[in-house]
DNA sequence: TCTGGGGTCCTAGGACCC
DNA sequence: TCTGGGGTCCTAGGACCC
């Protein structure tokens, strides 16, 4: 069904929003434009970071990730928001529908970029045309900012929506790649992080041209096979297709928070575990999902950080059993010390039909029979409680309409999925 | 006055199996 | 007489991204 895309003549675009939380705010209340905006968690706790900020606010060296108290010296005007995320998940529904106006091939990375493969809209416009479209419409419709790259690939898209903000529009060849790229340090590169570019430095290489004639054998040597990946990049290549179905499927759900004060006392913990557990059992029924693997991360005073996870022998998806499993995780690997920071993750997550559906099958593959069926709906019930609420019906279904359901209605439904955080 | 919260992917070692 | 070679699963941690 899925085909391969061809390795030649794709048409990429990536859309990445102008410093987003920041400009959703000034599209909200316009009084807020043109000043030195951050948006940023509590001030007043120290989980205050700047989230984002606006173009006015970075002129004075305000950051992400900057503790608002040191943005406030930089910039003593600055105006602190809380970050509100209904809205700009609002904000992010809107410009992926425009997007989708554009091609089917609609991709969300995050809240705020995605990719557009628009090989097959050329009756639209040109590439160059279409971009344009689609910052004036973005602009138009919601008062929202964006920059876009046009590439013939992910990789080069992404790299070529950086190269001009706000507002950009920038088109990157593969021929452009040795002009525009390999002078850059390897840093720059999407993929290379500090620990990466501090690797690739001590061997020698300190550009992106370096990388893209480095050795394989030392690459593979030093990183892996990211290595390898990471020099093809350099070399402008990159067959990722766009799927508009990777952002659909979740891997996992995690709530993690930085405690108001570092904390040792085991009762004030558990609270604050009990409640971690709570968020994400509610976002694992929101999103109908069981999850066969629970985790928890400590993170001490020292910020030195553990993580501790088990497999369980069957899905899980109550509030109980979250809880119970964490606390067992987490009384077992804690060592005392005061915390920092705690957290609560469910992975290896199954649908909540498929969990269903996959022992419905295995009870007909012994007995078509009613009885065991019935037998299974009733270890279900003991095992998963309130939670089973498919009627039998739906149940006894055999799975013929999955091809048809997956790919519209299902999609839409799923991408809003994808921004329900909270 | 140090550094949030949400994720994904990869690696590496040990257990276990054939 | 002292030790093959694959493969998968599980767990912990690292790196990276927005």
């Amino acid at each position: 069904m899925k085909e391969m895309y061809p390795k030649k003549g794709r048409v990429i675009l990536h859309v990445d929003m102008n410093s987003f939380y920041a400009s959703v705010e000034m599209a909200y209340d316009p009084s807020l434009k043109g000043k030195a905006l951050a948006i940023a968690g509590n001030p007043e706790e120290r989980r205050g970071v700047v989230v984002t900020c606006s173009y006015e606010a970075r002129k004075f060296g305000v950051k992400t990730t900057m503790p608002v108290w040191e943005a406030k010296k930089l910039c003593p005007n600055l105006i602190v928001k809380r970050p509100n995320f209904e809205r700009y998940r609002t904000a992010s529904k809107g410009m992926f529908e425009i997007l989708q106006q554009y091609s089917e091939l609609v991709e969300p990375v995050s809240i705020d970029e995605g990719y557009v493969d628009i090989t097959d809209s050329y009756e639209l416009g040109s590439p160059l045309e279409i971009a344009e479209q689609i910052q004036k419409q973005l602009m138009r419709e919601l008062d929202l900012p964006c920059s876009i790259g046009i590439a013939p690939n992910r990789f080069l898209a992404k790299t070529a929506s950086d190269m001009k903000k706000p507002l950009g529009i920038t088109v990157l060849r593969k021929r452009d790649v040795p002009k525009f790229l390999w002078p850059l340090k390897v840093i720059e590169m999407h993929g290379v992080g500090r620990k990466t570019a501090e690797k690739l430095n001590n061997i020698g290489i300190m550009t992106i041209g370096d990388l893209a004639k480095a050795n394989e054998i030392q690459l593979k040597a030093l990183l892996g096979i990211n290595g390898l990946r990471l020099k093809e990049r350099a070399n402008g290549i990159d067959n990722r297709p766009v799927d508009p179905e990777a952002a659909a499927e979740f891997k996992s759900i995690g709530n993690s928070t930085t405690l108001p004060r570092d904390i040792s006392n085991q009762h004030e913990l558990l609270v604050i575990l009990e409640h971690l557990a709570e968020k994400v059992y509610l976002r694992m029924k929101r999103k109908k999902v069981f999850a066969a693997i629970i985790g928890v991360t400590i993170r001490y005073k020292d910020r030195h950080t553990i993580t501790r996870s088990k497999k369980l022998p069957y899905n899980i998806s109550s509030k109980e059993e979250i809880f119970t499993e964490s606390k067992d995780l987490f009384l077992k690997n804690w060592n005392g010390d005061s915390i920092r920071l705690l957290g609560v993750t469910a992975s290896d997550l199954v649908e909540k039909k498929q969990a269903v559906k996959q022992l419905d099958l295995f009870s007909y593959e012994k007995d078509a029979a009613k009885e065991p069926l019935m037998e299974t709906l009733e270890q279900l019930r003991r095992k998963y409680g309130e939670t089973i609420i498919e009627p039998a019906a739906d149940l006894a279904q055999p799975p013929q309409n999955e091809h048809n359901s997956v790919s519209e209605t299902s999609f839409s439904k799923d991408f809003l999925d994808f921004f329900k955080k909270e």
